[in-house]
DNA sequence: AAATTAAGCAACTAAAAAGTTGCATATACA
DNA sequence: TGTATATGCAACTTTTTAGTTGCTTAATTT
């Protein structure tokens, strides 16, 4: 398909993985895919790919136990995204002159 | 359509708009629409296109001198992205006992 | 054992995004 | 003035993504 840092922004372009992604973030402990569900107004079946969308790219992990699958948050697949700005990062402040910086720290 | 950061993760979500981006932001000088495109495997319309795409989210912005549209970066509309990240950033090292810290520093 | 609950899989529809072709317009240059 | 260059606009095709429906399987519960 594509490159692991595409997919992992298109993961996240979504409004719906990011809400699903959150949830999992803050909640106090793993969420069942019904439980996921019943937070959103579309079908179980929907949330589900979202679900394999995010665990594709590592942002989620499941925890299968009997019949029932437990996903979890794993947001330190955000560093790539961390990573790609950084390089950006450097231009905020002033157009000039950060660029030699950047170069230099990577000497 | 949709919410700003949606749109601004759409943008950058798209390979050739990453590369289109990152190619003005590296450029010691604006570039026109046809200079962009020859660069890419892909037609003027089709470059086009994604530089409105930048354009819309901030990402890009022209300044017509004649005839000619010279695309500039404006890096600094990542910003969005980055305070996206921050939340998530409080559960890179330890899972537990940060998300406390972050509320904190909200107060 | 029968009924309920959790979930997967496949096929389908709908909508959005990516990219193309063809043509029009305005600027620049010889 | 005539030609070449830079670009925009609109319609179209193709591909991808989002979301649905229907059915199956397997674990629980009564």
């Amino acid at each position: 398909m594509q490159d692991k840092i595409t997919k992992l922004f298109k993961a996240i372009a979504d409004p719906t993985r990011r809400d699903i992604f959150h949830a999992l973030v803050i909640a106090s402990s793993a969420l069942s895919i019904t439980q996921i569900s019943n937070q959103f107004d579309m079908t179980r079946q929907g949330v589900t790919k979202h679900i394999k969308t995010l665990e594709e790219v590592g942002l989620v992990y499941i925890d299968s136990q009997g019949r029932e699958r437990f996903c979890n948050a794993n947001p330190k697949e955000l560093k790539e995204v961390t990573k790609w700005l950084k390089f950006y990062e450097q231009f905020w402040d002033d157009k000039l002159g950060r660029l030699g910086d950047y170069l230099d720290s990577r000497v």
